[in-house]
DNA sequence: TCGATACATGCCTTGACAAGCATATGTCTC
DNA sequence: GAGACATATGCTTGTCAAGGCATGTATCGA
């Protein structure tokens, strides 16, 4: 999951699906790639199940499904824990560090 | 940051650091990597600002800082809002489609 | 001062992956 | 049915990053 997230023009793909969905071509005037590079990402999304393709005739919806970063979310929970109950005292340690 | 991230070593050795500071010979033992490979790990998490080492006679006692991972939480808000607001009527939508 | 320990870094090889281009597949219009 | 359009895929190339090994640097103990 954050292999595929690594990627920044996967990420601006995402980005660009928020409002709602897209067909590849308004994709690829949305990200500033040609169209086999996006469908290629595309394809990498889709296997993550971040994203859902609806066929329509000769075009292609793409629909942004969220659910699958909920894995990061969890993922960062035990973090997001430090950095509110800790924050302070660790802030106050590390700065202390930087300018002794 | 999410490439950073993306190395699952590294999350590893995030995990390793979380209940407090770690030297590198406990974090070698802690994930499976010889020391070099440990070591610039810990290179990466340290210009990425996610560890802080305090050098201690020959030891270097590597800390976790949880605050940069709150540019991902950042990133990762909108999306929440997508999978909290709109889920219900995402989810019914999506499943819709997968078994028609 | 010398060996041992703890850690960092340089070099090299290998593997993964993105971009570019060409091309295949499917769908529309006429 | 032929050509135009929308999208997907195969192939090749270049790049970058991880792992392994050797080695450098600093600190400890005797």
């Amino acid at each position: 999951m954050f292999t595929v997230l690594a990627e920044s023009n996967r990420r601006l793909l995402l980005d660009a699906l928020q409002p709602g969905p897209k067909t590849v071509g308004e994709l690829v005037d949305a990200v500033g790639l040609n169209q086999p590079a996006v469908s290629k990402h595309l394809r990498i999304l889709r296997d993550a199940e971040l994203v859902v393709v609806r066929p329509d005739g000769q075009l292609r919806w793409y629909e942004l499904d969220p659910r699958p970063l909920r894995e990061i979310d969890a993922w960062l929970d035990p973090y997001r824990r430090l950095w509110s109950d800790r924050l302070d005292r660790l802030e106050q340690h590390l700065d202390e560090s930087d300018t002794p």
